[in-house]
DNA sequence: AATGAATGAGAGTTCATTCAT
DNA sequence: AATGAATGAACTCTCATTCAT
């Protein structure tokens, strides 16, 4: 049962069946695959699959808590870096933005298409992205923002929203990306500088307004 | 065939099934939603509606062609207004940012979650999404930032970008309402003006590091 | 939806199924049927049994209920004759044994055996089975036992179990038919007799033995 | 391959195996019962019980072949008793009535519900028990009737049916059992006195009416 | 034009059985 | 001999769509 060499050739049979149904779900979307499609192309039998998940429902949810660990595990070493003094806005703001925009192009938007349609209607799914993902990103954020704005004296009761607008704004940007507008494909990968910029500056600018 | 009473007639029975169809794909999505459940809901035969749409998919694009007309009709009522001086940037920020945010609040963003969702997806709705209300919205706003540009001596290649960035933003904080972030949930009034005050330093801000 | 027209329609063609499906369970068993069994032997797709029944289960209950309403109705004629006296003995014991016994002769034991098969493992088909035709059968013997035995001087308490190993006797009759003794095959006509005559014999006997 | 250590051996594997199916049949029925749940509550592999066991089915077989080991063993107690006199028909009867009756409150009614639900659709298992329980008990009992009759002056052609009749209703009330009449169960234990009363009575009364 | 019963392809899932280890 | 992962045929049930009335 904790044999390790069997606890690793599950974890393989796992992983192939995720790679498979990755593949076709962002190939064909959630609904549009089979599970003898997803079978087919992992190469096994149809009834294999359910000997590593429960339901088709849940290779979607295998497929996104993966996500969630290559993200956190990416995460980890951002916050476990020295936190001596605050780095810089600009140095924050790019490591803010950078790691969704690029984890996304990493695996061409397939995936992420068909995890944030069936987040529309999944509320598992939906509570999951929300508490693992969204939320301690935010938190990452958040905690920045009050420090630099409290440096600045700066309102910190608008860190919230205003860090709500940069997440938004990444996760917007990424969508104009899916739905195909050809300014955002074309410029993508210098979004992080101009965002960064427009971010800063704007950020800024409410320290004179406010 | 062209006779106005039946025409009349016919809209109506469509607007109705099309009704129909809004509520309950709003309410258990567009895969969970049966042409039955459809049926039962405007109070007619199953058979009926395939009398006045294709398919099911049809329902879908037919809801949104509705969407697509009422957003029409406000953008001309924006656009036709007399041009001729540009309106300050506050003023032209608000008038870009209020209306989505404000028509999806008014649909309780039930039907706005099941578009996008099926948009990821549908080739087809993805298309008309970005032919029809994307790039039509994105025209305006880049005209007048090009404008606005040109008479600050920025870069008017800029605009482009950042018009997406202030898009995407728009797009963002929907799905964080979406998808259940509490913070935009209880701010969301009050987002107009936050997103305008940054939007606006930092298109300000762009001047001075430009 | 009270027209009495589809009324009838709904009606015949429930019994189409419930005909089809009787037939089938009856030659092949409730589990080695397949519902498309069912459907080619009614001459109707597989999905319009679903029009009309729940579920393979619910087709088990409907031949159920069907035969119910046949073994009511036919004691309906044999309770509502006028109860002015008692009976002799030998023909209430006729009237109790007959019904039964041929009633199962008529089907060819062949639904029985299927029923009875399903009553051992499905707990609602056998409360059915006791609530509805069981008890309500044992109730009618009952009272002429606890009526005559009365009237004989006999204990009233013993009729109870009596009747049970009368109502038991002829159950385990019909079970040796269906097993296949040849002894049983061969007289089963004359069951009645015999039986008449052995039980009269017995219950006069406690008379003497109490 | 006759070694007897692994005759022994496999044996024992045998009956640990049925041992699970029985406990497992008995609580959930022969088709709700899988494979799986048989060697898991055996504690061996799935596979194991293939090396003992031709197929499903045939588990069953072989809890049935132990039951008729186990009976003809008792049986064989009974008849291998001295023959010399004719025992009297109260002793004869109860000997008749007990063995059954409590073999299956032994087992708790559970094994006989399933080998009698399978019984109705199984070919085989029908022909085994017709052949190998049912009328080797009823010869036994036919036997004895008959020299009963003989030396009463009876006709000794009715003896067959009579005890048809006896065995029915000992199979019957066993049913009534199953199915749930709380008289039945209640009663249980008083059966083997009340229908040895009713019994004997029955065919000294014969006796009287022929 | 409206109906809704009928259709049947196709889905997800189960599980008895096999066989390489 | 024991294992249990792999298999894939077969099942029940759903539902978009059709069409006779």
């Amino acid at each position: 049962m904790t044999d390790p060499t069997q606890q690793a050739l599950i974890a393989a049979r796992r992983d192939q069946i995720l790679d498979a149904a990755a593949v076709v779900f962002a190939a064909k979307g959630f609904h549009q695959t089979t599970i003898r499609d997803i079978a087919r192309h992992a190469g096994i039998a149809d009834g294999t699959i359910y000997n590593y998940f429960e339901s088709k429902p849940a290779l979607l949810m295998g497929i996104f808590q993966r996500m969630r660990d290559v993200i956190l595990r990416e995460a980890e070493s951002l916050t476990s870096a020295p936190p001596a003094a605050l780095p810089d806005v600009r140095t924050f703001m790019r490591a803010f933005l950078v790691p969704p925009l690029m984890a996304l192009k990493r695996d061409n938007f397939g995936l992420f298409r068909i995890v944030l349609a069936e987040m529309m209607v999944n509320d598992e799914l939906r509570a999951l992205y929300q508490r693992e993902i969204l939320q301690p990103a935010l938190g990452v954020g958040e905690a920045y923002l009050r420090a630099y704005a409290a440096g600045r004296g700066l309102d910190p009761e608008a860190a919230a929203l205003t860090l709500r607008a940069i997440s938004g704004m990444i996760l917007g940007l990424m969508l104009h990306h899916i739905i195909g507008d050809p300014v955002v494909e074309e410029a993508y990968d210098r979004l992080p500088d101009v965002l960064a910029d427009l971010v800063i500056s704007g950020i800024e600018g409410q320290a004179r307004v406010g």
